[in-house]
RNA sequence: CGCGGGGUGGAGCAGCCCGGUAGCUCGUCAGGCUCAUAACCUGAAGGUCGCUGGUUCAAAUCCAGCCCCCGCAACCA
């Protein structure tokens, strides 16, 4: 039995619909785990939802809904979300799920035990409108809070916390011993600067059961549930550990059900998140889980945020991109492809829907679907679709762009992937236009040089078709169907040159992104 | 002095960590080709790399200072 290659995207918090952020986080992380399994590792991809909290438990009153109906609707939208995305995920995770909650809660009642927690009275200025408490931080210059809080009232309030401070000079060490824990780089310099220049308050974790009813009651206390932290962001083992790996159960008492075939999944290889949660995932996560008596996660992959034209997208202004609406016009592979190809997983990107066309025009359509499109039309037309004898004129570009592609891709580099791909889609193109077989097709004396460029062309296509399958599946399909080919192009392996079998004949070539002209 | 990101030919970006002919896509112009989705290929024009100073034989790249734009509070990744 192996450890699997184990990446997880954030979970997402049931309040509201997905939107572009949402698609591309998990985008990244599909093609991440399908560039693994195509290098040929097991792979466990885990992606979810948080439900629990205030704003869930608020909006289910105001749709008359228990809490659990409101999710379960919501959960139906966004697992069908996924599956339009069309992800790999091996799991999805529900926090309202009894094997996400039993074990939180085992989690929990542990550390008490070990005396992780303490219970303490907190009191401050409380906006009962925003259900919040309020810091210094929020008053406006002149001292009041913002009339948007509402009624601001002194409130004590009991709540147990979690004791981070002494855990600040192993987490600075573990952060400049291990360089790739949070990349890009800058994330991990931020991550940096924060922990050296300030001192780690404690957390407190949970809310009293009369203010927020809808979270996970606390083992050793049922007046209070937990908060977020010890919620959420445990999904990330407790999922892990419903599949019986053995690296979690063995560190934490398990009195919850075992597998037969338990995965080896912990620690996780990838955890794809956002930069608004950084600071969770690279501080406040590796301090539970060495309490827990756990490893840290490999590595924490951090993307940037999406603008659109510019300026932040907001619902409110009307300023969104509505992924469903673009996938339903211009295909899933298009999306794919856009969010992908434009931005590099870190800075903050731009959507714009000139750009999205642009590319689909360019890349999409004259690049890469005219090349497999004229390829196999002339082999069609000149030979009738079958394929001529084995020739490797083009071996030694596709082997580099393969070999070059492959490097990337084991560093999650998936937009230079991207640019290494397509320069074998325009060493392609120009191959065509050096060797020239529609005047070759005219000379009969020509008939063995013909040969060798089609097989070139047709072989460099199918090459391509594997290479791609982690980014455009449905169109890597498609292109190996053109060849005649069954099956998925899902092994990198197969970029080996010479795949194709002479004699073998090829589909009907049919364009892959029909040009949109009009638009 | 809060934190962070950015300012590179008309547009959008890469390069900056590890100084040494400024690269990519689109657009423009001029050729070529006709297999293909009016697609493809070749070439050209166009940049004092935000400003100032420093280090250096040499700076977009390192250092210092300054200017400008955008996030970090809210529906949100």
């Amino acid at each position: 039995m192996n450890k699997r290659f184990y990446i997880t995207t954030a979970i997402d918090y049931v309040n509201g619909q997905p939107h572009l952020g949402h698609a591309y986080e998990k985008i990244v992380a599909d093609v991440i785990a399908r560039s693994r399994r195509s290098l040929g590792q097991d792979v466990f991809f885990l992606t979810g939802l948080d439900e629990h909290g205030q704003k869930v438990q608020q909006a289910a009153i105001v749709g008359k809904k228990s809490p659990q109906a409101y999710c379960d609707e919501l959960a139906a939208d966004w697992k069908s979300f996924a599956k339009k995305l069309e992800l790999t995920n091996n799991d999805f995770v529900r926090t309202t799920e009894p094997r996400h909650k039993e074990f939180v809660q085992a989690i929990l009642a542990r550390l008490y035990a070990a005396g992780q927690f303490y219970r303490a009275t907190y009191e401050g200025f409380y906006s009962t409108k925003e259900e919040t408490f309020l810091t210094d931080k929020d008053r406006l210059p002149d001292g009041s809070f913002d009339p948007a809080y509402g009624e601001v009232i002194k409130l004590k309030e009991d709540n147990y916390w979690f004791k981070l401070r002494d855990h600040q000079p192993w987490l600075i060490d573990h952060l400049e011993a291990h360089p790739s824990f949070v990349q890009p780089d800058y994330r991990r310099n931020e991550v940096l600067g924060f922990l050296k220049n300030h001192t780690l308050e404690d957390l407190c974790i949970s809310r009293p059961a009369a203010r927020l009813n809808w979270g996970i009651p606390l083992p050793f206390d049922k007046d209070f549930v937990t908060y977020v932290w010890f919620d959420a962001l445990v999904n990330y083992i407790s999922i892990p550990a419903a599949h019986g790996d053995p690296a979690i159960l063995s560190a934490l008492p398990s009195s919850l059900a075992t597998r037969h075939s338990p995965l080896e999944l912990w620690p996780a290889d990838i955890h794809v998140i956002g930069k608004d949660i950084l600071k969770f995932h690279a501080v406040f996560w590796p301090i539970m889980l060495k309490a827990m008596g756990l490893p840290l996660p490999n590595q924490l992959l951090v993307h940037g945020w999406w603008q659109k034209d510019g300026a932040k997208i907001s619902k409110s202004s009307g300023n969104i991109v509505d992924p469903l609406a673009v996938i339903d016009e211009w295909g899933l592979d298009a999306f794919r492809f856009y969010v992908l190809r434009e931005l590099d997983i870190g800075p903050d990107g731009n959507w714009t829907d000139a750009g999205f066309k642009a590319r689909y025009q360019a890349e999409l359509a004259n690049g890469l679907g005219n090349l497999v499109n004229r390829s196999l039309s002339m082999l069609k037309r000149y030979r009738n679709g079958v394929v001529p004898a084995s020739h490797d004129e083009l071996a030694a570009a596709a082997g580099n762009a393969a070999a070059e592609t492959c490097a990337l891709l084991k560093q999650n580099r998936l937009q230079e992937a991207l640019h290494s791909i397509w320069s074998l889609v325009t060493r392609a193109n120009q191959y065509v236009d050096q060797t020239a077989p529609f005047k070759l097709a005219k000379e009969p004396a020509q008939a063995k040089r013909l040969d060798q460029v089609l097989y070139n062309l047709a072989e460099t296509c199918r090459v391509l078709a594997v290479l791609l399958w982690p980014f455009l599946p449905g169109t890597a399909t498609k292109i190996y169907a053109q060849l005649g080919l069954s099956g998925a192009p899902d092994k990198l392996s197969e970029t080996a040159w010479g795949g194709l079998q002479p004699g073998r004949k090829t589909g009907e070539p049919a364009p892959l992104f029909p040009r949109k002209d009009n638009l």
